[in-house]
DNA sequence: AAAGATACCTTGCGTCACAAGACTATGGCA
DNA sequence: TGCCATAGTCTTGTGACGCAAGGTATCTTT
């Protein structure tokens, strides 16, 4: 059960708004999110985050999704963004630059320190 | 029960760190670490969120505490962060930057608007 | 037959920000 | 005297959501 770290507090809130904005340049299925987003810097792990996500976006309008059959392959189900959907990732482009802009102001005031040298 | 915003979400696991960098500089009591990250872009909303807070980087060994009174003045549990809060705090703005660089990839695919202007 | 990959989904858990409110003491105002 | 505002600390209950673990099904490889 180590699903309380702190960069797993740090997703939250994110991961939602990433697929919106991922799926603003075309449709994809949950593995395939998954796969991408874990090429991104690591940001899922679980695919036992992404279809109750899924749902949600779903139940909230931002997305649809329908299931595709392509030729003796295994049934994918397919998200595409709606209308509502790109508003909300623009939405969500502007509140995470106040808000990384705020922390970024309090981080300022501790000197950076360099990370390949050893601590001694 | 109006704290499910989306940018609750954001805050969670940032708070914590904030309170230690701000500590870097100087011990400081609850009510005004709320005042100091309320200032901050709205980094917290509820004086319900700090003393729970405070009292787990306490108990991680990040800070101590103790009261003071100042003559005539209401007693105040002052905060002093700890070597290891320094080196949290370092380590948090080193794992911030990494986060926020991935975030910030997936979102430059998305053309930014501006706010200004009517969307029409 | 066994293992592995691909694809979907569910269940239970734990963290933590939040609202609301309790409690205490002081100072101002009528 | 009563009342209210303010400052300060703290508790309780709620809810969202990312995660691990596990389950189902099919196809390919060993």
């Amino acid at each position: 059960m180590a699903q309380n770290t702190a960069s797993t507090q740090l997703r939250r809130g994110v991961i939602g708004p990433c697929i919106l904005v991922l799926l603003c340049s075309g449709p994809r299925y949950g593995l395939q999110l998954v796969r991408e987003l874990d090429e991104v810097g690591g940001l899922l792990t679980s695919q036992g985050t992404i279809y109750p996500l899924l749902n949600r976006l779903q139940e909230s309008g931002f997305v649809t999704s329908q299931w595709e059959v392509e030729s003796d392959e295994r049934p994918k189900r397919y998200y595409q963004i709606t209308q509502a959907g790109r508003e909300e990732a623009e939405t969500f482009k502007r509140d995470w630059g106040h808000f990384t802009q705020s922390v970024a102001t309090l981080l300022d005031q501790l000197p950076t320190k360099n990370t390949d040298e050893e601590t001694k």
